[in-house]
RNA sequence: GCCACGGUAGCUCAGCAGGGAGAGCGCUUGCUUGGUAAGCAAGCGGUCGCGGGUUCAAAUCCCGCCCGUGGCUCCA
């Protein structure tokens, strides 16, 4: 809020005319004398706890100044950034209450008027005064800290040499030349529409909902079916690696006051909302929940490392309107979100390289290689100076560059993290999988473990997402495909993720029932089939099962219940000119896709067999 | 959040120097019962994103808002 103040003779104002927001008001003038006028602009983000501060401020001044009569005058000109007209009026309203001890008039909001004034012209007649929130202030302070973070760039070569990022050759790694772009220029110039938003709708995986909020997305049965599957596998390879899982609410108290703190620091990202008395903020990670629960735990050092995770659906970050995107960014996505307490600093680096191979081959088996995504390392000088062994050791693991971002001082809560970074099609960058050494949270959250000499610790905590978030997985396959397409291949997704794994389409009519005979014996290994029963031609049912990605597709007609085998084309090994197609039976087909998605999750196909049942869902 | 572009049938889009709301695909019905990427015909289908304004007349021009895409910014 921005207040100029005039301490005047007189000031004299009439009205004119009406604008579009004017409040209701029946007085056609009025003049007041012996007066201090507060010209006030209310802006974008003002609070009653502003209007009240405002008030006082007056107060003070016309105490100063020796002025007994209050004119609060609505000035929209004080400011660029006003707030919205109701609110507005609001805390004017406000304010005048505030200073009801004194005569206070008021100007009528969103009126053209004519004034006159006379200012005394003493020293302390006119002042202007700026009015802020104290959430506010401490706000623009962390933002200002965040701009004073200056990032050194390296890349650590695969002979573990450090480089300056400006004397690495990127010869032969043209995709790591495309991620370093990003992070550091961040230059791109493209004017495409990204190609995974256009395979999103076309498969019915999800789409827009203009009812809800931007960022979040339906997803139709085919999209859930990923999900899940999704879903289900990162879990699983979080609790074999050792984590337990647990579920923990999806809001929590703004003023908590051990989260209150945080939100202070990385400000305006949250969705708000009001509860009976209290205001809830929804969760951005699963952090809160877990280090609250893990808060009344009692640990000891026998019982570390432990491992706590939960799959969030969902996680919520307002982001700002132009950075959302298709399922690259969103303000409602699911995160898988691990976190591990750790004794000391070599038990968490023992941990941080053990989940740095789980990540990679939790991408592997989803169906992302190394080559697929480029790794970055963010570490503070300190961390990287004491442990360079350490940190050169992460090459071994995948023997490729890594991108590394060094900063002289701490500001976020880790002094190191990695993240496995997906380049798209338009070469813009988006972390999957990220481990991050935490050494500020048990203490701010009172997290301790008893050590062997029984005295209490804090612990370090690991941060781990698998995959990062599922609908950036989902994301990431989908461009991986218009990659493969333009390589000229066929795109798919891989198998165990398929909705529909083997289509059989019957040649005509008469061979329906056989199709149903073959589709129960391919469902007992436990594969989704489904059955194009339309009244379609052949070379058109073909074409749709190949619109639709279908890894196998079998035709079934005289020749096959003569022979007793099945034809099958197999997409994965097809291009658009040439169909590869394989005479196999029931058993062969069955055991080939199982060995395909083997150690995968399964699930039944949840939409309707016979493709005639079935609904298009746009 | 800022700047640019876009929103017309279920889908993809044409129409937009103001005056009849269209095509292809899909869907329904009928014919066709087929051997590896679109068989034939007829029919159904639209608050032209939402709200306001200009005009005798608005999908078309103007203003505001919503949604999407690109860029900026952001990415705990």
């Amino acid at each position: 809020m921005r207040l100029l103040l005039i301490h005047a003779d007189f000031i004299e104002y009439e009205i004119k005319e009406k604008t579009a927001i004017a409040e209701e008001f029946n007085k056609k003038s009025e003049r007041v004398e012996e007066v201090l006028i507060a010209f006030t602009s209310v802006e974008k983000n003002d609070n009653e706890e502003v209007a009240k501060k405002a008030a006082n401020e007056i107060r003070d001044v016309a105490k100063k100044v020796g002025a007994e009569r209050i004119m609060i005058y609505p000035y929209a000109h004080l400011s660029s950034n006003l707030a919205d007209s109701e609110t507005a009026i609001n805390l004017l309203k406000i304010m005048e209450a505030e200073l009801s001890d004194l005569e206070v008039h008021r100007a009528p909001f969103g009126w053209y008027k004519a004034f006159k004034l006379s200012c005394k012209g003493h020293p302390l007649s006119e002042l202007s005064r700026e009015i802020s929130s104290e959430a506010e202030l401490e706000v623009t302070k962390a933002l200002k800290d965040e701009e004073k973070v200056v990032s050194y760039w390296y890349i650590l070569t695969p002979q573990k040499e450090l480089v300056e990022v400006e004397k690495f050759g990127f010869t032969n790694y043209e995709n790591l030349r495309k991620f370093v772009n990003y992070e550091i220029a961040k230059r791109r110039a493209v004017d495409v529409v990204p190609p995974h938003v256009e395979y999103m709708k076309k498969l019915e995986i999800a789409d827009y909902e203009e009812a809800s909020d931007s960022g979040h997305l339906r997803y139709y049965p085919k999209g859930r079916l990923i999900k899940s599957l999704l879903e289900r596998f990162v879990t699983q390879k979080c609790i074999d690696y050792g984590a337990m899982e647990v579920e923990t609410p999806i809001m929590y108290d703004r003023n908590h006051p051990t989260l209150r703190r945080y939100l202070e620091r990385f400000p305006a990202r949250q969705y708000v909302l009001l509860g009976d008395k209290r205001e809830f903020f929804l969760r951005f990670a699963a952090c809160f929940g877990q280090f609250l629960m893990l808060n009344s735990a009692t640990l000891t050092y026998k019982n570390l490392p432990l491992r706590i995770y939960e799959l969030t659906r969902y996680s919520f970050r307002k982001e700002q309107r132009g950075e959302l995107v298709g399922l690259r960014r969103l303000r409602a996505f699911t995160m898988p979100d691990m976190h591990t307490i750790v004794r000391d600093m070599e038990e968490a680096k023992k941990e941080f390289f053990e989940q740095y191979k789980l990540a990679v081959e939790v991408l592997k088996e989803i169906g992302l290689n190394p080559e697929d995504y480029e790794i970055a390392v963010r570490v503070t000088r300190d961390f990287y100076e004491q442990n360079r062994d350490f940190v050169h050791s992460l090459i071994d693991i995948l023997k490729k560059p890594i991108l590394i971002e060094m900063w002289n001082q701490r500001f976020f809560y880790f002094v190191l993290k990695f993240e496995f970074n997906f380049v798209d099609a338009l070469e813009k960058a988006s972390a999957l999988s990220t481990v991050q050494i935490d050494v500020e949270n048990a203490e701010r959250y009172g997290i301790t473990y008893v050590d062997a000499d029984g005295s209490r610790k804090y612990p370090l905590i690991l941060h781990c997402s698998a995959s990062g978030a599922i609908e950036r997985v989902m994301y990431a396959l989908l461009e991986k495909c218009k990659f493969e397409f333009d390589k000229g291949k066929l795109p798919m997704l891989p198998v165990w993720l398929s909705p529909t794994q083997v289509r059989i389409i019957p040649v005509s009519e008469r061979f329906l029932d056989k199709a149903v005979e073959i589709c129960k014996e391919i469902e007992n290994y436990d594969i989704r089939v489904d059955i194009d029963d339309r009244a379609e031609t052949l070379s058109k049912k073909i074409r749709d099962a190949a619109t639709e990605w279908v890894p196998y597709v079998v035709v079934v007609g005289e020749k096959e219940v003569e022979s007793g085998k099945l034809t099958v084309t197999i997409r994965a090994e097809s291009t658009l000119n040439k169909q590869t197609r394989l005479e196999m039976s029931v058993k062969e087909l069955a055991e080939r896709i199982k060995k395909e998605c083997n150690g995968k999750p399964t699930a039944k196909l949840s939409i309707p067999k016979m493709l005639s049942k079935r609904p298009s869902m746009r």
